[in-house]
DNA sequence: CCCCATACCTAGTTCAGCAAGGCGTAGCAG
DNA sequence: CTGCTACGCCTTGCTGAACTAGGTATGGGG
């Protein structure tokens, strides 16, 4: 991801709720994470397109491809039903866990 | 981890944070850390151990031969300054990391 | 005496993420 | 037209954490 690698596995659901709305492009997925993180999160191109092939393979998400509004050629992914229900899971998992190891680290982080 | 393996990097945090106050052994630390998290996080021997003799390899943790309460033979582990210090930058990284996952996940997790 | 919980360890595998490349195209500056 | 930059996609090779699945040894209880 970004910095050194804090978070594996985290990706997945951040790709998978970022194609909560709108289907998005790969290059474009990359960007709001991005954004949507105020730059905290990074997710490099050599993670992000095996990622996003992986859940394609798992039937977690659909591709197509489009044009973008630029009139550029893209890929396109849209969350599948289950996709979207994976999403609900691991994420109270991951709200779960986050909440344990916070307990643990403490309160505040300090 | 458990379950299927979130947060990769992240049990360093907790062995860390769960040497902060008396000197353990392996295998209390990996029951404090079930316990400290009610049971959600669970670590595996094979990833312990492991993990504690890079810890020590990177300077972080020293470790000691000794006896526990019930006449046992163990290893018991310290926090060096290097791993205290590596604690706090790290810890206040996961936080904000957390935060700005669980900012694009959304502020309930669902 | 045997089993179980304690307590330690390792070899082999898997797999996510990174680094570092490559490909093609649209738009803009020169 | 040339060159540069941003877009947009991809892969190969590597690292390294965590898992699987074992193994060793010992003390106490049935």
């Amino acid at each position: 991801m970004s910095g050194s690698d804090l978070f594996t596995g985290t990706l997945d659901l951040l790709i998978l709720r970022t194609l909560q709305g709108d289907p998005l492009h790969g290059y474009a997925i990359g960007r709001r994470i991005r954004e949507g993180s105020a730059g905290i999160l990074t997710v490099e191109e050599g993670a992000l397109y095996p990622a996003l092939h992986r859940l394609e393979g798992r039937g977690l998400l659909e591709a197509e491809w489009g044009k973008t509004d630029t009139g550029r050629r893209a890929k396109f992914y849209r969350v599948t039903d289950e996709g979207r229900s994976h999403l609900e899971l691991e994420s109270e998992r991951w709200t779960a866990f986050s909440g344990a190891v916070q307990a643990i680290l403490g309160p505040k982080g300090g």
